[in-house]
DNA sequence: AGAGGAAATAGGAGAAATTCCCAACGTATC
DNA sequence: GATACGTTGGGAATTTCTCCTATTTCCTCT
């Protein structure tokens, strides 16, 4: 039996955006945006005392970033079902999300409704893909290029350093010690044969893999 | 004497987000949204048969692209006004478009009501820029370019770390020994407030510096 | 439940890159 | 010919990078 109402939680840095979402949202009676977040620690921090069905969340993020919130939410919370609704139209970042316990990955140019459409099929045990990328989702699969070599928390990694970040930055940020964040990139760059920051960005470049 | 009512049209490729905008613009009384395009394409074809107040438009968009759409949209309507409404936050990107003669230039991250309020400012005659990105402008326009403080030596070596050639690669190419480019890469970095090669390469990538 | 394996985290040591300071050398310019 | 400026590079301290290894945790398979 279902509970008359799904309870939503909108995270996404642009107040904006997320207007635009929680108005189509609402208007399947059964869905109730009960709560907006800028960030994944605002988000992290309502989830303690407020249960939510599912939560909508972008995944370029300030702060710590979209790969770590759903990292840690999940860690904390291991059968949050969290739909990923992002403007990256990029099969390796959304295989990367799935394989961090995403329960689906959305795009920004889909159709509102197919959203709503997308939220019941979560709750109903679905993974919702985006049309758009689904394809290429089986394609990596099969297909073997260099950065799919790359472990969770590498692919995390070596998407901020290919966005400039520095191992400070990122050591900071994602609360490892720099001698960790250096230890990855050393075994980052070597997978992806780069051998400086920026054959290191132009792979992500060549690759679609940038946020910007 | 003013017209009662102020018409936009919102131009972006993303419903949801269009949806978002929407909303926020019809909290003032003022303000009518009596279109939307989701590509240069489509705005243009509106704007044939119905003239407009304000256009937002992103600059993030298939098809032609956001600088495309607005080169065309103004060479035939050239007193449309049009406000770039963007996530980039990048002054480079602004002092183009501006030049190419939007409007204004505000940002994703803006608050919501300062947005309203930029459409008011564009009615009277004004140009309004987002306050994150209105110093560097400036600096642009004035022309005081961090790059144009470089030697000459500096200049070339700058040129040749920008499109990713190695210490060694430019010590043996302009027969330096390694430590004076090394040297001459330390003065450059500071001259450009550059921490690393990234951001060397996005510098000369900024200002349409590079070779490729 | 327990063994095995993969992933995440991080320390140490040596190598390499970077920075800062400074010196030498041309060559203009006045 | 004195002064200023650009070019070139050495020395030394510092930071960053790499490679190796160790620990812990978590997942899976039996």
């Amino acid at each position: 039996m279902n509970s008359p109402t799904i309870s939503v939680m909108l995270v996404d840095d642009h107040a904006v955006v997320r207007a635009g979402y929680k108005r189509f949202i609402e208007l399947d009676p059964v869905l109730k945006v009960i709560a907006e977040a800028s960030s994944g620690e605002e988000a992290y921090t309502f989830l303690e005392s407020n249960p939510v069905d599912v939560i909508i969340m972008d995944l370029s993020m300030p702060g710590q970033g979209g790969f770590e919130t759903l990292r840690r939410l999940l860690n904390r919370f291991p059968q949050q079902k969290i739909l990923i609704f992002t403007m990256h139209e990029n099969a390796s970042i959304a295989n990367q999300a799935l394989t961090l316990g995403a329960s689906g990955y959305l795009t920004k140019s889909m159709e509102p409704d197919l959203i709503v459409q997308a939220i019941h099929d979560v709750m109903s045990g679905g993974t919702p893909i985006a049309k758009a990328i689904a394809g290429g989702l089986k394609d990596l699969t099969e297909n073997r290029l260099p950065h799919m070599e790359l472990l969770p928390r590498e692919f995390e990694i070596f998407i901020c350093l290919a966005n400039g970040e520095s191992i400070e930055q990122i050591s900071d940020k994602l609360h490892l010690s720099q001698k960790t964040a250096a230890n990855y990139q050393a075994s980052i760059r070597k997978k992806l044969n780069a051998n400086s920051t920026l054959d290191v960005y132009q792979y992500a470049k060549e690759h679609g893999l940038l946020s910007s």
